[in-house]
DNA sequence: TTGAAAGCGTTACCAG
DNA sequence: CTGGTAACGCTTTCAA
């Protein structure tokens, strides 16, 4: 009832293991002949190779080591989807974990990943990851990091993300030029950076159309749910209420609708939402919101296949890639303000 | 430049390798001053564990298989969610993988997570699985599986779902105690089991409630959005309307969404849609749907646990776990039937 | 309390 | 074309 190995293998047919093993991995230094029986054999036994050993051997294990957040944040369950398909394409698998945020277990898991000796690392950091020294550790170790998503700059690893502050001031332009001027922000945390990037974008936008920056429009709330129902709560308390709410992903943005509907108003007739979202995720909420699409699966995808090339080949310098985001009208948003404009 | 390992910091010591692996482990019997000064070194020197040999030697890898058909669909990355949750309560990790709903990737990874020698796999059977050897494979191999959502009969392996057939019929009373007789429902195909039990359920409460089945209101069209999408263009081109539409899961649902608006009609005022979803996703689209949450986090926990006990120790026999659903009632549906009922 | 020897299953490197 | 030997890094066993 032991496992079948291939010395097993070996022994049935008089020959050594190491044909054996050249068989099964069609070495072209075997004959046709053997290979057939070997494999015969192999099969007849119920072999399955045992790729602990080959990868203590190889010194490669043909997996990646994948540490995300949040799964269950669609936009992540999204990437690694985008992730496990180049994957699978380049003969690689996947191990997933997640931080939960928490910078703690994030430093675990990267450091579980590479005592499983990963060939390469996908990471898309917590909020709130401050400690740099694990990844002096890859650096150290030699391992390929890419980050996709969240990054932290300056430590030689490359990256693929979009360029948060020019696709926020690109949403907020649609937003003026469907006519509406009075527009809030619940913003996240400025500790993040997508927070004061996505910030940023606001403002350049509304400098760009000389519309004044009020202060009280801005609430530094959070990225979650919750943070966004606090958030337009607070503004509504305090009045005087916005033509349309802007918010900072569609977490908040969920929030924010939850509290809209709960204090009677309408949307889109008596405001609107537009929020930084994706399209897979937010063609649900739609037509309700208008959205800047950051494609997750394709940042997935190309940081899985940006890093097999740097396992391929190390790289000189890091490379940052930007992804284009594209901004998806909301109809309903855009029939009110024609006429309104009309 | 190569990595530390265990023989490094031995040398460095003037002690042994196995001391060194002792001291590192916490075993009893190595001095805790011998300890600290292991434990010094092999942090000064940057040691990291190589868990592939460890792997090796021990015959276990904390390490847990996954196969789902589909990761971005957000009942399986709830569902992961939950199993990475349990997971790493108890030390484990995960190798993810996806089928796509093909039986062929689903025999590859399989193999291939057999292969790495993973301590467990928990797995959704893709729809077109018929193939059972590779099960047979992991039976002989003695590797603990239990199915979870999707699960083959008959295999003496355990599973983990809820009951198909009851929560449909309990979806369809509550419809049917809302004030509506005329349901039609956008079913699966009857080559998968939910397909045919969500049929049986609604057929179930329809009888109970002497309600004629009419033939021309089931449409077998598929689980996704373009097989909702189809099937309610089908219905709304023969007529008659019914006045509420019942999708076999949220994909159809999402579907018949869309199409219901393409065509004109209004949710909920023209017509009803009730689906199978889950909490976490369906509130997205709540109110407009009635929906029978099966909790996709606790599946997925359940499963997880149940696997970690077969590991510890194999039962006698599979057990099958049914997990309780919830029906989420619609406020509009409700209102609106309370309107047509008064 | 420490260490020498053996082994986990596979593959690389040379000899035959 | 085939095979002996060593090595991958760690742990277990048992002797000192």
């Amino acid at each position: 009832m032991r496992n079948i190995k291939q010395s097993d293998i070996a022994r049935v047919l008089n020959v050594s293991r190491v044909t054996v093993s050249k068989a099964l991995r069609d070495c072209p230094d075997i004959s046709p002949d053997m290979k057939k029986k070997v494999k015969k054999v192999a099969s007849k036994l119920g072999y399955v190779p045992n790729y602990t050993a080959r990868n203590l051997q190889s010194q490669k294990t043909q997996t990646i080591g994948v540490v995300v957040p949040d799964i269950s944040n669609s936009f992540f369950s999204y990437a690694i989807h985008g992730i496990m398909d180049a994957a699978s394409k380049a003969g690689y698998h996947i191990v997933l974990t997640a931080s939960r945020e928490n910078a703690d277990i994030e430093y675990d898991n990267i450091m579980t990943l590479i005592s499983m000796r990963v060939d390469g690392l996908l990471v898309a950091v917590s909020k709130e990851t401050e400690d740099i020294k694990i990844f002096d550790t890859v650096r150290k170790m030699n391992i390929p990091l890419v980050f996709f998503d969240r990054s932290i700059e300056g430590l030689g690893f490359s990256s693929v993300g979009i360029d948060d502050r020019r696709s926020a001031c690109r949403l907020i332009n649609h937003v003026i030029e469907c006519g509406y001027q009075k527009i809030a922000h619940l913003a996240g945390t400025m500790t993040v950076g997508i927070g004061r990037e996505r910030l940023a974008g606001y403002k350049d936008a509304l400098r760009d159309h000389h519309i004044r920056l009020r202060n009280e429009w801005i609430i530094e709330s959070g990225f979650d749910k919750q943070s966004g129902y606090q958030g337009f709560m607070q503004l509504y308390r305090k009045g005087p209420m916005p033509e349309v709410i802007y918010a900072v992903n569609d977490g908040a943005a969920r929030g924010a609708y939850k509290a809209i509907q709960e204090v009677g108003l309408r949307i889109p007739d008596d405001i609107g939402v537009v929020a930084f979202s994706h399209h897979e995720f937010a063609e649900l909420l739609y037509p309700r919101l208008t959205i800047i699409d950051a494609p997750p699966v394709l940042i997935g995808q190309s940081a899985m296949e940006l890093l097999l090339a740097e396992i391929k080949e190390k790289p000189a310098r890091a490379r940052k890639i930007i992804l284009n985001t594209e901004l998806v009208p909301n109809s309903s948003l855009l029939n009110r303000s024609l006429v309104q404009v009309g």
